[in-house]
DNA sequence: CGTATCATTGAAATTTTTCAAATCTTGTGG
DNA sequence: CCACAAGATTTGAAAAATTTCAATGATACG
């Protein structure tokens, strides 16, 4: 956790919510912020507790999750960089905040930065089309979740991740390879199956030849055509 | 579908997203509004199409609903009385919006509602507390989705309904009685099953004392605390 | 009163999970 | 640099849950 961070120096500063602010309005905002650090696995939220803090997320994936009473997990949401982090206006935080790898936020405790939002109606509009964005969004995973068979989940989830991955490719129409973000049981908590499943899905879109595996974390997605015939 | 309605009658005037308008306000987006009404099936907005209008619902319930390729279906919203519909600033609609049974709505032409919107801080402010809650909601509904069994599924649900329901109970904690709002079939939809599932888990409540059912819609909370074990 | 729709129930098939055991990775300390 | 331990992944077999297919029964509306 360090402090003096300048706004202007920001990876998302054209991208965050900050976006919607002059460079004076920006100043006063910065004082209010705190670069943090999570490391993998650490959370910035609990559910059930008080949420006293918003953030930017800067660099790194965090996870959204909602368990059970006995226990069972769900992941519900994943952030990425420039996207606002937290529940304004809200005491007590429905879902668990968690790192997915190292991730860097620009933290801000949760009443001031309700009374910036309130008093700049650019930020508040971006805020409110980025909610409507991310309730599409949530609704779309619905039908997903309940609806997929477990390869069509997979195949649709690869096909995700391939597009937001700045993975390499050797020729420009070629196959992607990147590594994979989330381990084969964060993987079954996004989309709502076992490590086991996920793992022989995984090894049956390689057997198929849509995919090649490399390791555990490594992925090249080898024929998208059947890997976007499979997710449907 | 009449004109000529005023607002200071309106079922919701002090609940939907006009309750953050004045008097005068309020006259200004009247002359915008129409009221419409929807017969049970009918659809207002269609997923893929241009969505021209915004609305506030009046009386009924609403499905908000996802398809896949292949026509399976997902309801991953309802909307009651006082609800807010429709998505500003998207040209074309996700989801599809049918009438559950016949509804009043009071729907406004889409680019000058956005323009109100934008005119009246409270309102949008309103819309984003709201769209938060919205997500909330979704996001919550996605752990039931994905990882409640068949009678998780189906308690829970009961339970919602006959928390919203004014239906009659013979004394202050005895049974509720009410109708089911939906069909087996709408209830599949919502609960990510198929009817013979919700058939065979109501038939299964119902063995255990937990409900009784009365014809196709009728049905009592016989023992809530089975039914909230059964929940959860 | 008949007909179309909705609901229930049974039996078989399918999908996914659970339980159990290898096998592979990865990071660490010798 | 290698061996090893801890954790992650894969794979198999059996069990469980849900769906699918099929038939029958109830309801409601014209």
């Amino acid at each position: 956790m360090t402090a003096a961070h300048i706004c202007s120096d920001c990876a998302v500063r054209d991208r965050a919510l900050c976006a919607s602010l002059d460079d004076a309005e920006l100043n006063a905002l910065n004082t209010l912020g705190q670069r943090r650090t999570l490391q993998r696995g650490q959370a910035l939220i609990w559910a059930g507790e008080e949420s006293p803090v918003c953030a930017n997320l800067i660099s790194g994936v965090l996870k959204l999750s909602a368990t059970t009473p006995d226990g069972r997990e769900q992941v519900v949401g994943l952030l990425y960089p420039a996207d606002f982090v937290g529940r304004p206006w809200a005491n007590t935080a429905d879902f668990t905040v968690t790192a997915l790898g190292e991730a860097e936020l620009c933290v801000f405790p949760r009443g001031p930065f309700e009374r910036v939002l309130e008093d700049h109606v650019r930020m508040e509009r971006l805020l409110l089309q980025r909610t409507l964005a991310s309730l599409d969004e949530a609704r779309a995973r619905m039908l997903t979740l309940a609806r997929l068979s477990a390869r069509e989940k997979l195949a649709g989830f690869l096909l995700d991740l391939a597009d937001r991955s700045h993975g390499c490719r050797a020729t420009a129409f070629g196959p992607v390879t990147f590594d994979l973000p989330l381990t084969r049981g964060e993987m079954a908590d996004v989309l709502g199956l076992t490590i086991e499943t996920v793992s022989r899905q995984l090894s049956k879109l390689k057997a198929e030849g849509a995919i090649n595996l490399m390791g555990a974390r490594g992925i090249t997605i080898r024929d998208r055509a059947k890997l976007e015939a499979s997710s449907q």
